[in-house]
This record gives structure tokens, sequence and C-alpha cells, in this order.
DNA sequence: TAGATTGTTAATCGATTAACAATC
DNA sequence: TAGATTGTTAATCGATTAACAATC
């Protein structure tokens, strides 16, 4: 822990940083401007530059950041650069379509195993990962030793296996379900995809001018 | 657009309070007070209170809130109560998933439309809605009146549609592309799922103690 | 050098928390 | 009534924006 940890707000913003500049290196450009990037993204120069500085100098006066050397950084404070191993518990649709959709290698981790209770389901393979039986995860958490974990999951089963999941070494979880992940381990990590919320404030916004604050 | 509209924070906890309250209900509580909620939920009793009263007067001074009466007043708010028509652009795995994963129902919509281009799976059923191909979007908005759309296609097929979309009707865009979605339109909302991002701030968190702020 | 643009400090804005009078 | 808890105003905290000296 250092001085002040970085912002939540700021940690955010990092992998739309990431993309931006990756796009604009395959259109070409070598550098940008705070001001140019920040057109480009909807931000204002200075939270840019802000936001950057809460990890290093990456620019240089009077010419502004070049675009690979920076794109390079943010991979690296993201951790991109060091893979880690993660799984995935739920092979219903959701877990199959976050199995099959994501490019787990381009955001720092290797699908290491999938893992389900339904016997119909076990034995089969999703991309070249076999589907194992939640029985088997001390076997592979023993041979990948993967540190992230994956819920797409029911709540209940969610709620029996995240201690489990912890005391075999996973210290981040990838969370889809509405389970209310209250870890006491201070170093775990987790980050909520509630699709049903979000969908909900769309609702909200096509329904709304209730209140006023 | 009243005096001051509601702020995004207050928004986004709108589902989540939705949620706590139905499962309180489930479990027979009949009232809760801000305290106790905010215990529940690991916000402060202050919060709850300022939340609540940028849309009414629930509760009651010395007894708390009603629960399900609070339920209700929030799922008004989130207009859960007015179903709106929503089409899925993309039969992909992704759109699958979300297609039969999401309850729309209960988040106050129903799903009237799946499009796709590749013949393949056109003609196809998810659920009990067949797959479409893009070309029949008009027959479908006359029939059924989207109001929402969400993307589950690539980035490129997403820039070419969106203007489409608004022409046809669309007031609101639940969008899982990495499209960066500008609408010149004011009153045409977005709700963006960067699946990717996510995953990546939890490599930060796993790589981190970089920087400070 | 002159112009541009950063890194960084100061000012502003907004959101969260604390406090308390009103009242059930 | 006395105790509890709201609704709401004021205080605090944090994040965003503006400004500008440093410097490439």
């Amino acid at each position: 822990m250092s001085k002040n940890t970085i912002s939540n707000s700021v940690i955010r913003r990092l992998p739309r940083y990431y993309r931006f500049l990756g796009e604009l290196e395959n259109n070409g450009y070598v550098r940008i401007s705070s001001r140019e990037l920040a057109e480009k993204m909807g931000l204002t120069a200075s939270q840019i530059r802000q936001d950057f500085n809460c990890f290093g100098e990456f620019g240089q006066q009077g010419y502004g950041y070049n675009v690979a050397g920076l794109k390079m950084e943010i991979g690296r404070i993201l951790g991109l650069d060091n893979i880690t191993p993660i799984i995935l518990l739920g092979a219903g649709n959701l877990g199959r379509a976050i199995a099959s959709h994501i490019d787990f290698t381009s955001k720092g981790f290797e699908l290491v195993g999938i893992f389900d209770t339904n016997p119909a389901v076990v034995g089969e393979k999703i991309g070249d990962i076999p589907i194992s039986h939640i029985d088997d995860l001390d076997t592979v958490c023993k041979i990948h030793n993967p540190q992230c974990a994956i819920l797409c999951i029911p709540k209940e089963a969610a709620s029996r296996e995240v201690d489990r999941l912890i005391d075999k070494g996973i210290r981040a979880f990838w969370n889809f379900t509405h389970y209310d992940l209250r870890i006491n381990h201070s170093d775990v990590s987790v980050e909520n995809v509630h699709l049903g919320d979000s969908l909900a404030t769309l609702s909200y916004r096509l329904n709304s001018d209730k209140g006023t604050c």
C-alpha cells in the first residue's frame, strides 16, 4: 500500500485509454496531445494528464505523447503483460458465452479450467477447454494455480463456493451472480457485473422525469 | 427536464435497492430503517435517505420504510411496470446468452425480435423468438415498435446500423460492442457494457501497486 | 528562439457523510 | 409521552477542471 492508492474512477478509465490508443496506433498515429485525445474520447485534457500522472511522466512538453509508448505503459500498468490463470464456474449459456466471446489473452488472462455440476455437460469442451466437475477443482487448481475465478453460477452455488476458492488461492472474482460478495480477506478483489441492473437503468432512462435532486 | 436531474450515481444504485428490498420482502421483512438497510448493503444511512428523497418521501419518522411499499415505489421509478419492447442485434454466442439468460420482463422489457446477417442462423429460434435477417428490421419495427436495441454485433456493423435504428424509433441502446456510440440526438440513451474493460480492471488489481495519486 | 504542450498546483464542482430539528 | 427515525440542511471529502510555470 503506497501513499495514496489510485482511485477507482481512474482505474476504470485505463482500459478505455488502452483501447483508444490501440486504435490510434492502428490508424497510423505516432504522437497525440492530451487535447486531441480528450476530444476523441469525450474527456478533458486536464483529466487525461492527471490520470497519466498517477503513474509517471509519459509525455514530453511541447510534443505530447508517443502513442505506441503510452499504450505500452498503460498495458503494463494494467498488468496485461503478466498472464494470470483464470477459471470459470458455470457452463450455462452465460458462462459459455463468456468462455468463447472474451479474448482472455489480450486482457491479461488465460482460461485454464471450466467447471459445472451438471453431469450432462461435464466432459464437453468449450474451445479447447474441457468442462470439469466442480469436485475436480482441487486437481485443476494444483496443476494451473488460477488466481482469478469467473462466477457464472446460481447465487446459492456462489455463496457455497467462494470461501473454498479463496482457500485454493483465488485472489480475484469476476462476479456475474447476484450473490453479494463480502470478502473478509482484504487482499481479494471483486469486480461485479450486474447485467440486470445495467438493463434496468435503461428502463429508468426510457421512463424517467421522475424526481429532482 | 426538471430543476436538477438525478445524478448517475443515484440511478445506478436504484436497481440494487430494488433487489435488496425484494430479498428482504421474501425473507418476511415488513419494515426497515435506513440504518439497517445501510448495514446490509454496505452503504451509509445518510446516503440511502438522500437517494430516496430525490423521488419523494417514502418513509415515516420513528418507523422507517415499509419494505413492500418502498420496493414498489422504486420499481415504478425504474419504470419496471411499463414494459418496453426491445430487439437484439447479433445472435452470436454473446447475443444468444443475453437472449436466454436475462429476465427481460422483470427489468421492464419484452424481447420482440432477434436479428443477424448470417443466413445459417436466420430462421432458428432462441426461446420462442425467431432470428430474423437484418433486412427484415422494418417489418418487425412496424409490428412491435421497439424503443430499445441490444448491440451484440461487431463494431463495424454497429457503426452502420445505429443511425438507421434511431430513425426507426430506437431511443436507447444496450451496447456490448466497442463502438463508441456518440449520439447527436440528445434524447437517446446509451448504456455501455464493456466486458473486456471490466476484466482488465481485475488484471490491474491483481498486478497493482503501481503509482500513487 | 518561439510555439506547443506537458506536469502540477489551485479552484471548482459534485457527491457523500454528518448533524439535527421535525414528527411519527 | 419518550424513543426512534425520517427528511433536510450543513460540513466534508474527493474528483474534475482550470490555470500556469516548466520545458521540450
